[in-house]
DNA sequence: CATATCAATCGCAATATTACGATGTATTTG
DNA sequence: CAAATACATCGTAATATTGCGATTGATATG
């Protein structure tokens, strides 16, 4: 989204539709749960799991950087992805965050 | 997202991204926190608190209510919104058990 | 140092999202 | 029943996202 449009909002607001950006497509579910469940986590391997080119699945692993929820790290000719530990227990607060706000008692329809 | 891309997951994961989808907007954050918040939530109630046309509004309301997020019943010449208790809990417990599924132990980097 | 491997980036086409004014539809009110 | 009100929907332009092949760059290997 462009700058004029999310300086409509505070931060906060931002930050939450960030993370849920970074969710919103199937495959980069997949990838995290694939980071989540394996040990060793080059690109790679990602490629081979999943139904995109080498390209795509690049280009996903770059948002989700971008977003904080996974790290990368060069490891010679390769990259090892995993979980952002501290970016990752933010995004899940600031979503449950949002989620407990509504209690069940303004149900007005 | 085209039928053709969301075959290559499983629906979980589809259900997943869309949920988070709906959320990847700063304005529909805003007006689920609004509808939290409000006992009364009509759409023009919305329209004066956010920086958007009606017919924007309608738009981000409309793609909540496809999400299941939200649920909208026609009072007369009014709609009244307010979050879909249900599907509200469902979307909580699915986004947590793709967070809850990284326990930290993996930190491969 | 030539070659192979791995992954990032570029360029591009296809598709999706976003935002809005204009219009349509239903309901209420005078 | 005419006018006003509230909202949905349509049409459209601008922008963003998605996916991939090709290329680049960096490291390893013979």
């Amino acid at each position: 989204m462009g700058v004029t449009q999310s300086q409509k909002f505070n931060t906060r607001e931002n930050k939450l539709a960030d993370y849920a950006r970074a969710l919103a497509h199937p495959a980069r579910i997949a990838i995290l749960q694939f980071l989540i469940k394996q040990k060793t986590c080059f690109c790679g391997d990602i490629v081979e799991h999943l139904p995109f080119s080498q390209s795509t699945v690049s280009q996903h692993l770059k948002e989700l950087k971008e977003a904080g929820l996974i790290k990368g790290e060069i490891e010679g000719v390769r990259t090892c992805y995993c979980i952002n530990e501290k970016e990752w227990k933010t995004a899940q607060k600031q979503i449950n965050n949002l989620f407990d706000n509504y209690t069940g008692y303004n149900d007005c329809c």
